[in-house]
DNA sequence: TATAGTACCTCGGCTGTCAAGGTATTGTGT
DNA sequence: ACACAATACCTTGACAGCCGAGGTACTATA
């Protein structure tokens, strides 16, 4: 049903390092794997990974580099930096604080 | 900690709504009661609060009136209106997957 | 030879958050 | 009597993130 981003806002970055910290990747990948382990509940648009491509980068969180593509198009790879995998922790920390939170306040509660 | 609202955009009215299912409320009220049902955790700025009531409003998901307050400064409540707890259904549905997907993106993995 | 796919990118509009400011009333301490 | 905090409402303007729309360049395929 492809849940939009806009929903997720804050946590675009800390997906794109989730996957980073499995491996470099670039742009065009990324976004296709991103929706494939979603099962197409996240299709994280273009100019918003690129957006935040540069928003990390600039952060320190990322860096990239350019692949030696000698067939098909260049490919600009990103890698995740030691500040970026600090970044990543305290985001899943903050991230289990944030679903307990809306849990007290917008879930069913007991009768 | 007092996690940014930020993080839980487009979940705002949601979470208005949720209170407003249990009983009619006035801003400042509400505001407090979020404070205190999530320990602290998410303080709902005023002026995000009331750029919610007036998008809800708009939107007919909430109606509000003017209380009689013979004492203490004037108050104006507000309460859920069908197509907002239809929308409330929605929404909470909606976080369940959300979470899901997040999960799926963005928490360890089993080795 | 045209079309689709890969792969990169920018611009501008839109929306939600919130700091900062405002008004008016009531209660409390000195 | 007077200051101050608390209650309770509100608006404005800046800012940040998302994304539709558009662009470039190359390769594979029908």
């Amino acid at each position: 049903m492809a849940l939009s981003a806009d929903i997720l806002r804050g946590y675009t970055d800390s997906i794109i390092l989730k996957q980073l910290s499995h491996g470099d990747n670039y742009g065009y990948e990324l976004g296709k794997q991103i929706a494939l382990i979603s099962q197409g509940g996240l299709e994280m648009k273009e100019a918003t990974l690129y957006t935040a491509f540069r928003r990390l980068e600039a952060a320190g969180h990322i860096r990239s580099y350019w692949g030696d593509a000698q067939a098909g198009a260049r490919r600009r790879y990103y890698a995740i930096t030691p500040e970026g995998q600090e970044r990543l922790q305290r985001d899943m920390a903050n991230w289990q604080e944030t679903k307990q939170m809306l849990s007290l306040l917008f879930e069913e509660e007991e009768k």
